[in-house]
DNA sequence: ACTCGAATCTAGCACCGCTAGACATCCGAG
DNA sequence: CTCGGATGTCTAGCGGTGCTAGATTCGAGT
């Protein structure tokens, strides 16, 4: 009999998404200080070991909520285009900074708090390399003879740097497009 | 009888001084996470209580720790003079790196953790206006026509980016050198 | 219908930031 | 020299956290 196993694991794979998705909502509301097992617990109808038998811990769910919060930024970028006159490097800027700041917890989920997401040799979660190269794919037709790898690490530095101190009011609001516009001329090279 | 109460005033000031050095340490040896009201006690020697008499509570004893890091930054920066064949802006930009990278709590206490340092019209420590200043004393030399406090802004987002993005291992380990570079060439201008 | 395993919950651990109220200590007036 | 009172410090505890052992409930197969 598998059509009894199946919709049990069906009704778990549901359930998991249930909690990643309860996670990221009562963050973004609330921000991750909010987010306590209590609560999560609450908001899905269940016990707190039920969320122990999906996840490790509260860590892993978070760095569940990030890995789709990185498959979301990346189809965001995938579909910025680019307006009347504008570079493709400004639109996807663009598009980066307008999530970082509409989704600042998810953002803080991805790229703030250290999640320990897997980067270095080991397998990175496919989100990620795809976010990645959604800012390859921008920078490329500015790189010149610059290596383009290199480029685009230097191009995510300004953009996450841009981010996090805006988010943190180190940067004065308004002066945002201008600061912008210098970092993309800088970048577009000579 | 003045000499008592100074007496009394010193010994607070320096009870004060010893609170925040204990969590600076203990946060640099074991990370932010390790600094409990409780273990912070112990390493002072008193009991709990006693940091709320000098302080408002945790929050205030981590932003007195980031702000005395804002001081050693800027008299690092300040200090840090170019080599041979060094632009000004790359020795600011290493001194800075290196100051990251080698107190990486003292760091995450400046910048990433939100402290709510005031940054905006308020009172701003001294201590940050120095460093904000070493920066803007970095860029001047290359600005040319451009908004100087703007592209230091920019320049800073860049090397904040790079920090942090660094030490979450979010960037290629070796090519920091290609990516300071990389950086450094494209805000000098054309 | 009953058993037995899987799923779920209750209750609790050790820790957190923070604080009220008991206690000690020392100064200055009588 | 004593003693009242202020000042300083500590003990003990509150409500919260992440996490888990053991009890309990539930449902599927014989």
């Amino acid at each position: 009999m598998v059509t009894i196993q199946n919709r049990r694991e069906r009704e778990r794979a549901e359930r998991h998404q249930l909690i990643i998705d309860a996670a990221r909502e009562l963050a973004e509301a609330e921000g991750w200080e909010a987010v306590t097992t209590r609560r999560l617990a609450e908001k899905v109808e269940y016990s707190q070991p039920v969320l122990y038998s999906h996840f490790k811990g509260k860590d892993a769910i978070v760095r569940a909520v990030a890995i789709q919060g990185c498959g979301e930024l990346a189809r965001l970028m995938r579909k910025a285009r680019p307006e009347q006159g504008e570079s493709r490097l400004k639109a996807a800027a663009e598009a980066y900074l307008e999530f970082a700041a509409k989704r600042p917890a998810l953002y803080d989920a991805m790229f703030v708090q250290q999640v320990d997401i897997p980067f270095g040799t080991d397998e990175v979660p496919q989100e990620l390399r795809d976010a990645f190269g959604e800012l390859v794919a921008a920078v490329g037709p500015v790189a010149g003879e610059r290596d383009l790898e290199t480029l685009t690490e230097v191009f995510w530095s300004s953009l996450h740097g841009i981010a996090t101190l805006t988010h943190g009011h180190r940067l004065r609001p308004d002066h945002h497009e201008a600061r912008l516009d210098l970092m993309l001329s800088a970048l577009q090279g000579p």
